[in-house]
DNA sequence: ATACATGCTAAAGTAACTATAGGAGCAAGG
DNA sequence: CCTTGCTCCTATAGTTACTTTAGCATGTAT
C-alpha cells in the first residue's frame, strides 16, 4: 500500500519549512513530483527519504552541491566502483577534515568557556580569547573551501 | 605613537579580503574612520584589534549578530559575564553535535570504500546512514536563530 | 455557509560575503 | 614627461541557501 503524503507532511516529518522543499525542487535537488487534480504535490516514503538524507546532510555542513555529489551515489547504486572511489575518497577527505576543524573549534570553546569564572566582563575569559588571536592555539589556517 | 595602518595593512594582518572590511563598516560592524587628505581609511591598533576579534569569532561559527552581541559585552567590562557564558555554551553544543554525527559519517564512509573491491556499490548504506533519523540525537531543533 | 487550515505561484528579502566595473593618486622606470 | 603598476575609492551585481510576503485557490470542520 503506497503511503503518500502532502509537502505539509515532509515539512513537519523532516523539519523542513515547506518553501524550502519547493525550493530544492526548483534548483533540481528534489524531484519535480506527481500532482493531485488539485494541483497539490503528491509525496511517497521515498521522497521523504531523500528529503531527510538532504537535511542530514545539510546540517552536516555539506553544501548543496556536495549534496548533490553524494545522492548520486544514492542514486546509482549499482554503478562500478572505479568511476565512484575517488568521489568517495574525496568526501571522506572532507568529512575528516570537517571533524578536524570542528575538533579544534570545540576545544577552544570549551578552554574558553571552563576559564570564565561567572564574574565580570573585565575578567570574562572568553571576551580574552576572541580579542587576542595569540591566544588561539590554531592559527593561520582560516577558510577551508 | 600612533602606528597608522592602510585597509590593505588590515586585510594582511587579519586574513580578510578588502571589501569584506568595506563590509564590514557599511553594517556598523567595524567603525567609520576617519580619512586621509586622498580619502582613504585609516586605521589604528584599535580597529586592528577589532578586526582580530571579529575574524576569531566568525572563524569559531558565531554569526554576525552573536559578534555583534560580544563586541557590546567587550564594552562593558563591569556588566557580568553570564550571557557571554551562554552564547559560547550554546555554541558548543551545536558543535558537538555536528561532531558526533560526522563521526558516524566518516565510518560509514570508511567502509564503502573498503568494501568497494572492484565490484559494485549494491549495498550503499550512505543513504540509509543518513536518512535514517534515529542517528539524529538532536532533532526538531534545526534553525537555531 | 463560513471559518480556518493547507496548498499554489511569483517575487522580494536575508546573511555574509565575493566579484566586477570604472576611476583616482602616487612612486619608479624608460 | 609619460607610462606602468600598485593601492585605494565607490557603486553595483552576483552567490548560496534559504525565508518572507503577497495574493489567491481549495479542503475540512462546525
Amino acid at each position: 500500500m503506497a503511503e503518500i503524503f502532502m509537502i505539509g507532511d515532509l515539512a513537519r516529518l523532516t523539519g523542513t519549512k515547506i518553501p524550502t522543499i519547493r525550493y530544492y525542487e526548483e534548483i533540481n535537488v528534489m524531484p519535480r513530483t506527481e500532482r493531485a487534480a488539485n494541483n497539490r504535490r503528491i509525496y511517497t516514503k521515498k521522497h521523504l527519504e531523500r528529503l531527510t538524507f538532504i537535511r542530514h546532510c545539510r546540517d552536516l555542513g555539506f553544501s548543496l552541491n556536495e549534496v548533490r555529489a553524494l545522492l548520486g551515489f544514492a542514486d546509482h547504486p549499482a554503478r562500478p566502483c572505479a568511476e565512484v572511489d575517488d568521489i568517495a575518497r574525496n568526501h571522506l577527505q572532507d568529512v575528516e577534515q570537517k571533524i578536524a576543524t570542528l575538533t579544534i573549534l570545540k576545544s577552544e570553546l570549551d578552554r574558553m568557556i571552563n576559564q570564565c569564572e561567572g564574574g565580570t566582563i573585565e575578567k570574562c575569559r572568553i571576551i580574552e580569547v576572541l580579542a587576542d588571536h595569540s591566544l588561539c592555539k590554531e592559527h593561520g589556517k582560516r577558510q577551508e573551501k
